[in-house]
DNA sequence: GTGAAAGCGCTAACAA
DNA sequence: TTGTTAGCGCTTTCAC
């Protein structure tokens, strides 16, 4: 019933419907060549045969892999970020459907007490020829990949905006964090919060930096105070939580509602709340950002990033990349959603 | 600095050494061949070079790509499962230091309303030649997979047992689930809880039974009655909830600890300990499965699966079947950890 | 210990 | 429209 035997190669398919190897190969890549009977023929010859081209001949002729790679950040635990592990799935769907696979890579180990190669992974990856593309998506850190990668004349695609290079020349795709968080204030500000306070994360992160900038300026459109209602800590719950006690005891008139810059952030809030008494949404509001599944099982409300719809603009921005002719790179920012649970919602 | 040339090849090194290009293939896979000043020359070569042996050509040569092919199953939102991604990065870690890597593919869509082939994706890149071997690590539904990647011969290690036939002939690793729940209902024991109520999913699956077992033999072993201390419900958090209130109003006396089949109902356990203002761990002991990032940040003890352990263990029964002696398959059961926090510490 | 020849399976270029 | 030729870069024989 099945194949104990190699698998079928072009020339047994030519053989067996009477043509040349050449002709098959036609028939799998330019089918419009063919005259309709015979190419009716061969597919019937390789469809009896359960051939399918071999990877590495045509990898080695076409040198093109149809494999992207994708350096895997180590799993951040204790923490909600899912962001990476959702993203991961929308890319291997999305380029399923270009004819992709992703190859996934790590960094390798990071010796004690020092700095891991920004390009650690990479390199061999790509002088062995063993992708196409690369996806990069930690760029958040200040992107000393996407510059190296650019050196190497490496085809890649950001998950992440250029933040410190205005003409970079590579391709990217981004949420828009600022939009996000907006949203998510403007909703507190539409439930009629008025001392909406900033939970954020330390100086020196973009996207930080990003996330905030949707908080401040919402509040200064509606002509609300920001001061007092802002602290700037690591992103882990124990740092949202005290952040969140110093918050609401600090004022006069303590925060109604927290805005966070991660799930992880906004958990320590409710931990706060938890421990004071507080209902979320009743007597405090909590935003995070995310839409971990620690966000979904707790009620969190959370601005959850558009991945699916990411992974398709990259896959689309890599298309282009490797096409023959080559396009102008281009850049996509997406807007987030707010998902309303009821950590937001008076009850 | 760097080369926006292609890369260089075997010749180009052969020439820069001035040796044949058989004697550079033989530096690199058998140095032991070479006298040590060639070899020596021939590495300089290499090295100023920035030669890195083309994958492509080589896996067409050897009929080796190593790649390691994995099928993501789509990801569970609104749950705490959170183990495949976990497994992922493990694997990942694990093939690099095997000289490995992962070739991450799905499924494919399903139509509306009917069933996702258990064999989607994998026969293509199977008979592509475009990977080495297969992890298998949705056996949990009851392993189709297993038996179709045997019938057509192709090597594969399974992350999970094979439940359902006993003399499989393919090599396995799994987690010791009883053994887990064991672990917690012991510990649970420890602190006194006499009334520990089992939270577990409905019939039909393996895995379920198993962790179930370990509850009921442990409760057994110390003489504790089980009547009304048992729920079976679809893996959910509303599930986990309403399992958690019946079993607390049915019963007379009322249990005073939930171990449960998963993190999901865990959650589930804690809402409705929270909507009746019980405070977990104090007044109620609840213990969750997988140690998932929803336990870590709501302080939920949980048995942790040794995944990165796993990954180990299966890519070395991997390198035995890839080996080119054959090796008898072997099976690894490994005991999981228990990660204790206040969910079930009386404070 | 080193080199020469052959070929893995495929496709780009050209010839018929 | 179909067939022929050549070669991608490497490794596995087998001479030297």
């Amino acid at each position: 019933m099945e194949n104990p035997r190699p698998p079928a190669t072009l020339a047994d398919v030519a053989e067996r419907a009477g043509v040349s190897r050449q002709t098959v190969s036609n028939a799998i890549n330019n089918p419009d060549l063919l005259r309709p009977d015979t190419l009716a023929r061969v597919q019937d010859a390789i469809e009896s045969l359960d051939y399918t081209p071999n990877q590495a001949a045509r990898h080695l002729r076409t040198r093109s892999s149809h494999l992207i790679g994708m350096r895997l950040t180590p799993a951040q635990e204790y923490t909600a970020n899912t962001t990476m592990d959702r993203f991961v799935h929308a890319l291997v769907e999305a380029s399923r459907e270009a004819g992709y696979h992703v190859l996934l890579f790590s960094g390798g180990r990071v010796a004690e007490g020092e700095l891991p190669d920004p390009l650690g992974g990479y390199d061999d990856l790509l002088r062995s020829t063993a992708v196409d593309a690369f996806v990069v998506t930690d760029t958040y850190l200040g992107n000393p990949q996407t510059v190296g990668l650019t050196l190497r004349r490496a085809p890649f695609v950001a998950f992440g905006r250029p933040w410190d290079d205005a003409n970079a020349q590579h391709p990217w795709v981004d949420v828009d964090g600022a939009a996000g968080v907006q949203a998510a204030t403007e909703h507190l500000r539409g439930l009629g919060h008025e001392r909406i306070a900033w939970l954020g994360w330390e100086p020196g992160s973009r996207i930080g930096e990003d996330r905030r900038a949707g908080w401040h300026r919402t509040m200064v459109a509606h002509g609300l105070s920001t001061t007092g209602l802002e602290a700037a800590v690591p992103d882990t719950v124990a740092a949202g939580r005290e952040a969140a006690a110093t918050l609401l005891d600090a004022s006069d008139c303590g925060p109604t509602a927290f805005v966070c810059a991660s799930d992880t952030l906004a958990v320590g809030a409710l931990h706060t709340l938890a421990a004071r008494g507080l209902t979320p949404g009743d007597d405090v509001a909590v935003v995070g950002f995310d839409d971990s599944q620690v966000a979904q099982v707790m009620g969190l409300t959370s601005v959850r990033q558009p991945l699916e719809e990411a992974a398709v603009h990259l896959v689309a921005e890599l298309r282009l990349l490797l096409a023959p002719v080559p396009t102008e790179p281009g850049g996509v920012l997406l807007a987030p959603r707010l998902e309303v649970r009821t950590s937001s919602t008076r009850g």
